[in-house]
DNA sequence: CCAAAAGTGTTCATGGTACACCCATGG
DNA sequence: CCATGGGTGTACCATGAACACTTTTGG
């Protein structure tokens, strides 16, 4: 056995038994506030399959990835058609290829995502185009059994986004421009699912050189707070030396 | 535009374009000593190219994705035919799959791993068969120009093991069973790439509950040293939702 | 004026770092 | 006995948690 030539790259006439399905998703979740709850929580979009494997069932939104596609490109064009979302962050998950977990074998190359609150009204119940059928917002903590081992992927998704939040900034992934320091609390504490010390949390994050105070105030009920924006400066997660690619794919806004 | 049903599952009859070539390639670290130097390096085997794509270019072992095959399976399985290696430990790093890594489209499915140091003699020049042709080890911090987007591959299989080695116990997938201190520190020395103070290494990591300590000692010039053992009831490394399927990949060993 | 959220100050525990010091062995 | 690495003790500093306190608004 000494074929140790095999290596990544495409060997024209090796052909057949290499080529595999291969289909990109997205767990891509929003904040949702709820009156009268103490607490916001997370919400995702599914799709309902219309087809075979696992038809009436909820899966994630995705699809088949192109020929000539980049896979975060797939990535965001799959999660357009299905569900008409465009994310303000977007990162590679895991690949998932378990044999088992299709009827015929598929990888799944998982991304996911961040949708900031503005913008997560926007597709999918969008005044231009009628609310779509067979798509539906969830509770990340409640949901029905889907397809596949998409329960799985969720899982993953939110250990992932608990993890990352903890030393990076993606939580501006979430809110609007300007956003007051409950309201990037109130993010916190929904990922982190406990209660944050005001007082304490104003001045992590306020030494952590990541915002910038801008002159606007939220006026609402009590005292006004101060509106804050995001430093682009500073990178809104540590991908590492894959930073380059990442963020040239995620500046691609509608 | 309603083809909101295209997701991960495999419909029978959309076929054709949505299948990709699949390979999977492994970095595979271990350590190695300098008599002299004063630091050991992390080195990784590489396998010359001998067709068409780079040929005569060093590249990542690894190999096409069979029909039924589960992907971690595919990893040990190539980096064996490959190289004769089986490592430690086993991890996913990365998909990468930009359209313009290979002449045509592949998507590699890109583990990395740990090679004990009483592994890493077995295979490559293991006494029973004669050492491999076109496999050979290089140091990992300097590495001549790899076939594909090898270089930027291993570039973040390091980055990756140096976060992890912050936060898990990977840093044992180095060593053999028993081990001093020293051996230990030595090891993170070598991926964090400085200094560390040998008092406060010990306290920290004694008090991270993960070692334990053996009767034995390591004889040599000076003082001995215990030799401790690692403790099986911590994770090796925290992955998350999916460390029942890695451990269970994982328990598998030559 | 009062409730409630914004924002400030202070204290305490914890964990990392720096470094002085003693212990045990081979040569 | 001495150089060298194994192993212990301790002081210091940064960070985070807990919580008392002041400020500013709407009603």
């Amino acid at each position: 056995m000494t074929q140790t030539t095999l290596s990544p790259g495409s060997s024209p006439g090796i052909a057949v038994d290499a080529l595999t399905r291969v289909a990109v998703s997205t767990v891509i979740f929003t904040l949702r506030r709820h009156r009268g709850a103490d607490r916001a929580t997370l919400a995702l979009p599914l799709v309902r399959r219309t087809r075979d494997p696992h038809e009436g069932l909820w899966a994630l939104p995705g699809g088949w990835l192109d020929d000539a596609e980049e896979m975060d490109a797939a990535a965001s064009r799959t999660l357009a058609e299905t569900t008409g979302l465009a994310p303000s962050y977007l990162e590679q998950l895991y690949a998932f290829g378990a044999v088992d977990r299709s009827p015929t074998r598929v990888v799944s190359i998982v991304y996911w995502a961040l949708l900031r609150a503005d913008e997560a009204s926007t597709g999918l119940a969008s005044p231009i185009e009628e609310p779509r059928e067979n798509v539906a917002w969830f509770d990340a903590a409640t949901l029905p059994r889907l397809a596949f081992d998409h329960n799985d992927i969720v899982e993953y998704a939110l250990w992932r986004l608990r993890n990352k939040v903890g030393y990076s900034r993606i939580a501006h992934g979430l809110l609007a421009d300007e956003f007051t320091l409950a309201e990037l609390r109130e993010v916190y504490e929904s990922i982190l699912d406990r209660r944050l010390d005001p007082a304490n949390f104003r001045r992590q994050v306020e030494n952590s050189g990541t915002l910038i105070p801008t002159d606007g105030f939220r006026t609402g009920n009590h005292r006004p707070a101060r509106l804050y924006r995001y430093n682009r400066e500073v990178e809104l997660a540590d991908l590492g030396p894959l930073a380059d690619r990442a963020s040239s794919s995620r500046k691609r806004r509608p």
